[in-house]
DNA sequence: CTCTCATTTCGTTATTTAGCTAATTGACAA
DNA sequence: TTGTCAATTAGCTAAATAACGAAATGAGAG
């Protein structure tokens, strides 16, 4: 049962949350992304990936400088059916993936900069 | 969203995920024989079910002296067939249930009288 | 009404956790 | 090799939460 407890608590967390709805819509994202998406620093995001990972439900692949997330294939089949049910259709998260279509669209390389300045 | 965050939340926690796995398969229990379950005091046993009453995912009902628990039928179905496929076959939860078919045997009103000389 | 007793509420304490900044790591570029 | 930069780890603080015992609640029994 530690398990699905352990899957449980990861996306106990509206961050955590956010981040696997994301993930559902967008196959993989980088950390940078994320950052912009949740407006949190970058070591915190990073801190709430490493809690998904160790669930098993996401996993990461380095590509340069950067570090994608995607959904890993243990994520629970009939967890992945009821967020895009219920989840995905609530405003917060419909807000979300706007906003996503807006980060994509620039890449990771642009992102990063802007992040910095945004001091 | 903050709707599905507070169910998960609510079973985001050892000793809730056992009552909603129990609830799985007992239909409607009582305080006093969660309380033998989870082996933890009444008090904190009636905080767990007021967190997933508040998550909407449990109903009480009074019957006499006692409080019966079900789960309600907002409990997502997605979520429900993940348990019946995954959660309720570990063997903690198996434990569980051989332990509650001895509880559910004798009634409240003897379990409730065992546990108070158990102090 | 008064007593009993299952359950809940209250008040406290210990643990967990989400957030930050600073420092470290590790990969690319020069 | 050296510098740059995205990401992670470490160390800290503040907030959330699970546990308990004591007290309150409220339904049945006498």
């Amino acid at each position: 049962m530690e398990t699905y407890l352990t899957i449980i608590k990861a996306l106990a967390d509206k961050s955590r949350m956010r981040v696997a709805a994301a993930l559902l819509c967008y196959e993989e994202l980088c950390v940078c992304q994320l950052v912009e998406l949740l407006q949190l620093a970058a070591p915190t995001v990073s801190r709430h990936m490493t809690v998904l990972q160790n669930a098993r439900i996401v996993q990461s692949r380095k590509k340069g400088r950067w570090v994608y997330y995607r959904l890993s294939g243990k994520f629970p089949e009939q967890l992945e059916q009821w967020f895009k049910d219920a989840l995905l259709k609530t405003k917060e998260i419909q807000a979300d993936q706007v906003f996503l279509a807006g980060v994509v669209s620039c890449d990771p390389e642009e992102l990063c900069r802007s992040q910095k300045e945004r001091v």
